[in-house]
DNA sequence: TACTCTTATCCCGCATCTTA
DNA sequence: TAAGATGCGGGATAAGAGTA
C-alpha cells in the first residue's frame, strides 16, 4: 500500500449496528489480500482504478463506482489491477441488525457487487469517521451516525428503489435461503420453483440475470463447496458426505466433484491431507 | 411482464468396473 | 472385499419462441 489511513474502533457485539474498522487506500499495482476469512462486515467501494474480487469460486472485475461485500466466514480474494490499480475505501462493521439491513439493501455473499454514483459522499463520510475517532461517547454516537449515513447512500441504489427488481431479488433471496436450508434434503430445481410459487424457467432467467449462473449450477456449487469442506476437515466416507450434501448416489457426487475441481473427492482429501488440514469426525 | 410450451441438451442414477 | 470411479440410458433442465 502506497499510502492509507486506517482506524480501528472498539468492539460490542450486542449493540444495533457499530463501526469496527475503516479507512481508505492507493494501492500498488498487483496489491492483494487474501484468501482469508473475516470476523466482521465489510465493505469496501472503489474510488478509482480496477481490481478483481473472487468469494465462492467466482470472480469479478471491478471498477471506479463499484464496490463489494464481504461476510463473516466467508472466503474471499481481492488483488488490484497491474495497469490502473484501485483506490479504494472500506468500513468494517457488525451489530444485531446488519442482516436485515444488508437484505433490504439487497446484498449478500450471493450478490455482493453493487454500484453507487456518490463516490464523493461516500470518501467524505469515511473521512469523517476518521476524523472522529476518539474514544467517548460523543465521537461513538457521531461514527455510529456516519454508519447509518453510509449504509443509506448504499440503499438509495437506483436498482434497489425500482419496485420490479426488488421482488425479483425477494426471489432470487428466498431461493438461496431455500437452498442453504435444503441442499442436504436431495431437493430440485423444480422444488425451489414451487416453493416460490413462480415458474421454473422464470426462475432460471432471474437467476441468469441477477447472477450469471443457472440455479441448477448454483444449487451443486453450494453442495460441492460443503462437500470440499467436509473432505477436508472430516474422515468421513464418501457415501456420507455425498449423501450429507443432498446426493443420493455418491456415484453421481463422484462425477459432479471431479467436474468442479478436476479431481476425483478421494484425490481432493489426500490433497489437503498432505498440506496439512486437520481432520475431525 | 409473467408465464406456458416445445425441444435439444445435460445431469442423475443404475449397473459394472477398477483399485487399494 | 469394500470403497470409489466410469459408462450409458432415461428423465430433468435450459433456452428460446409464443401468448395472454
Amino acid at each position: 500500500m502506497e499510502q492509507a489511513q486506517v482506524l480501528t474502533f472498539l468492539n460490542n457485539k450486542d449493540r444495533d449496528l457499530l463501526l469496527q474498522f475503516c479507512g481508505y487506500s492507493t494501492t500498488e499495482p498487483l496489491h492483494s489480500f487474501g484468501p482469508v476469512v473475516r470476523p466482521h462486515y465489510i465493505i469496501h467501494f472503489i474510488l478509482n482504478g480496477k481490481g478483481i474480487f473472487q468469494i465462492r469460486e467466482k470472480t469479478y472485475h471491478l471498477e471506479t463506482g463499484q464496490g463489494f461485500l464481504i461476510e463473516p466466514d466467508e472466503l474471499t480474494f481481492y488483488q488490484s489491477d497491474a495497469q490502473e490499480p484501485w483506490e479504494y475505501l472500506w468500513i468494517g462493521f457488525n451489530g444485531k441488525m446488519i442482516p436485515e439491513f444488508l437484505k433490504q439493501i439487497g446484498l449478500s455473499s450471493a450478490h455482493p457487487i453493487f454500484h453507487c454514483d456518490k463516490k464523493k459522499e461516500l470518501y467524505w463520510l469515511v473521512n469523517d469517521m476518521l476524523v472522529h475517532s476518539k474514544s467517548n461517547f460523543s465521537s461513538d454516537l457521531r461514527r455510529t451516525g456516519l454508519l447509518y449515513e453510509f449504509l443509506s447512500i448504499l440503499a438509495l441504489n437506483p436498482l434497489e428503489s425500482d419496485q420490479q427488481v426488488d421482488s425479483e431479488y425477494m426471489y432470487i433471496n428466498q431461493a438461496i435461503e431455500y437452498i442453504k436450508n435444503n441442499y442436504w434434503d436431495g431437493i430440485h430445481i423444480y422444488d425451489i420453483a414451487k416453493y416460490l410459487c413462480i415458474d421454473r424457467s422464470y426462475l432460471y432467467l432471474l437467476f441468469h440475470k441477477y447472477l450469471k449462473q443457472s440455479p441448477q449450477d448454483y444449487l451443486a456449487t453450494f453442495r460441492l463447496t460443503k462437500a470440499s469442506e467436509l473432505l477436508s476437515t472430516t474422515t468421513l466416507s464418501i457415501e456420507s458426505i455425498s449423501n450429507s450434501c443432498g446426493y443420493g448416489d455418491p456415484a453421481t457426487f463422484s462425477k459432479a466433484f471431479k467436474r468442479w475441481k478436476s479431481m476425483s473427492p478421494s484425490k481432493y482429501r489426500k490433497q489437503k491431507r498432505a498440506s496439512g488440514t486437520v481432520l475431525s469426525n
